[in-house]
RNA sequence: CGGGGCGUAGCGCAGCCUGGUUAGCGCGCUUGCUUUGGGAGCAAGAGGCCGCGAGUUCGAAUCUCGCCGCCCCGACCA
């Protein structure tokens, strides 16, 4: 290993730097902070505690959003038979290469094979029109917490498994133009839950045809800038149109009494948003996490070195923890050394460390350090209980600011391809060009600088502009950037 | 599927080219003592089908052939 390849001395050890080698310190922080690891099975991984606790943080009020506008959770199979898969054609098309598909059970040959689901349109499409008649039993507003399959060639912890688990809401409505709006309206939750709680700034916008959903009439996204300048797109909302419900025979009774075919949308957020809070938040010493998805708020280092001092400790730590109830602290009381303790919290991105120790408590204080820039300061231990909410809510809202002023910094308005080229070759982050919304541009700059088109810029036109690739006249406003 | 790399103790690796006693090192683990405000020290321990299978040889972690698995870089994707 050259000199900079290794692992920084000093604060932490054992972690590849993140400007040296992005992929590998992403690796050695998803694995050393125990969020997840490598198991038996190729492409599939075992998220252990700590990662699944930021999963249910994140997952939660998600699932409190979702149940605020109104949906409800369901249940499906996760096998689903060949057939069903089959009956939409564009949707096959995008997804059967990725099936995994189960064909003996009971020690005999089935009948038909039964796929494990990659994504659920074609099931609940199938069980629903069982359940909608009239339209008065529209809208049908559904969601399922699972887990789906899909057999990627190159999977990475987090962003690409073959397994992973995310949220699928389902939901069919009268018309088009509510369909869209209940689109739009999932694609604000999304966004609320990646910058309110997990502090990342994203764009939302509709994708470009070619990175529709296999199925969609259109689809829209969330789209995240990591700290290496790359995309990740952490949440679709989809809508279908009447393509699913025509594919399945799914029709409803109008106002009119004339048969019709329900409007149809699919959204999704998955356990990829661990991997967006890793890379967009870490540094050097490992994760950090906004204090709102943290399973560890605060976490308490105890410094003594005799029992004496431990109980005096002890003692003055039972007021400062009634005094957080409502924080989620840990008190770390491990046979380890501070620095040990130190340096370990700090990897696992715990925003707020409080060390007591004798020196302290004669002073009746407590030294508070930020996970953040590693800035210390002194609090009276009687002021804890309000000076730590605050800090709190300080990292949440400082780390949203650094996200958005580090993506601003690094997105750039261009006009020309060979501006493109050069900005990819040169830079990292993305670049926002008029486009003539042409698919053979897609490829030319894909094929020059590996970016694709990311989002289309909400109510943006092209202003008879010159579109930044081919020349035509553009007709909006497209982002660029290389992506996961 | 194309290109590259790697399988040796829980983890990370050396040994292999040039075959030869009992396979080594670091971390981790166990026990004890000393330590404890930025990754502690000493001592004593435990832990191996050297990926699998054939072959060559008096003798294989080491050489040959085959197989399997994983990782990284591309094409496909939440």
């Amino acid at each position: 290993m050259a000199e900079d390849d290794k692992p920084e001395s000093g604060f932490v050890k054992e972690i590849r730097k993140q400007s040296v080698d992005f992929p590998g310190w992403y690796n050695d922080v998803v694995r050393k902070a125990q969020l997840a690891d490598y198991s038996p099975v190729r492409g599939c991984m075992v998220i252990r505690p700590y990662g699944y606790a930021i999963w249910e943080k994140i997952r939660d009020p998600l699932d409190g959003l979702i149940k605020e506008t109104g949906h409800e959770n369901w249940y499906f199979p996760a096998l689903i038979p060949l057939s069903f898969l089959l009956k939409e054609a564009e949707h096959v098309e995008g997804f059967q290469p990725e099936f995994a598909m189960v064909t003996r059970g009971g020690g005999k040959d089935l009948e038909e094979p039964l796929v494990l689901r990659p994504t659920s349109e074609t099931m609940i499409a199938s069980v629903l029109r069982n359940y909608i008649q009239s339209y008065r039993d529209l809208p049908v507003l559904t969601n399922q917490w699972n887990n789906v399959f899909r057999w990627e060639l190159r999977t990475r912890l987090f962003l690409r498994t073959l397994e992973f688990l995310w949220q699928e809401g389902h939901t069919f409505h009268e018309t088009g133009a509510e369909a869209e709006e209940e689109v739009a309206r999932m694609l604000e939750q999304y966004r609320r839950i990646a910058e309110e709680w997990c502090a990342v700034p994203v764009l939302a916008g509709r994708k470009s045809d070619s990175e529709k959903f296999a199925g969609a009439q259109y689809s829209t996204s969330i789209e995240g800038m990591m700290m290496d300048g790359k995309a990740l797109q952490m949440g679709t909302s989809h809508y279908f149109g009447e393509n699913f419900t025509r594919a399945y025979d799914l029709t409803f009774t109008g106002r009119n009494n004339e048969r019709q075919y329900p409007h149809s949308t699919s959204w999704g957020v998955s356990t990829r948003m661990v991997g967006a809070v890793v890379m967009a938040h870490g540094d050097d010493s490992g994760l950090q996490l906004p204090p709102r998805i943290a399973p560890v708020q605060v976490i308490i280092i105890p410094i003594f070195r005799s029992d004496t001092e431990r109980s005096q400790i002890e003692a003055s730590l039972q007021q400062v923890l009634a005094d957080l109830e409502d924080i989620r602290v840990k008190v770390d009381w491990r046979d380890e050394r501070p620095g040990f303790k130190f340096n370990e919290w700090e990897l696992k991105g715990v925003p707020l460390r409080i060390e007591i120790g004798p020196r302290d408590l004669a002073k009746g204080e407590a030294t508070v350090v930020r996970r953040l820039n590693r800035v210390k300061q002194t609090v009276p231990l009687n002021e804890l209980g309000v000076a730590i909410p605050a800090m709190l809510e300080e990292i949440q809202a400082a780390l949203f600011t650094r996200g958005r002023e580090f993506r601003d910094a690094h997105t750039v308005k261009l006009d020309s391809l060979e501006a493109m080229v050069r900005f990819f070759d040169t830079s990292i982050g993305f670049v926002i060009t008029p486009w003539c919304g042409g698919e053979e541009d897609e490829r030319t700059v894909n094929d020059q600088t590996k970016a694709t088109t990311r989002v289309i810029v909400a109510g943006s036109e092209g202003k008879g502009r010159p579109c930044a690739v081919c020349g035509r006249p553009a007709t909006v406003e497209v982002v660029w950037g290389k992506a996961y």
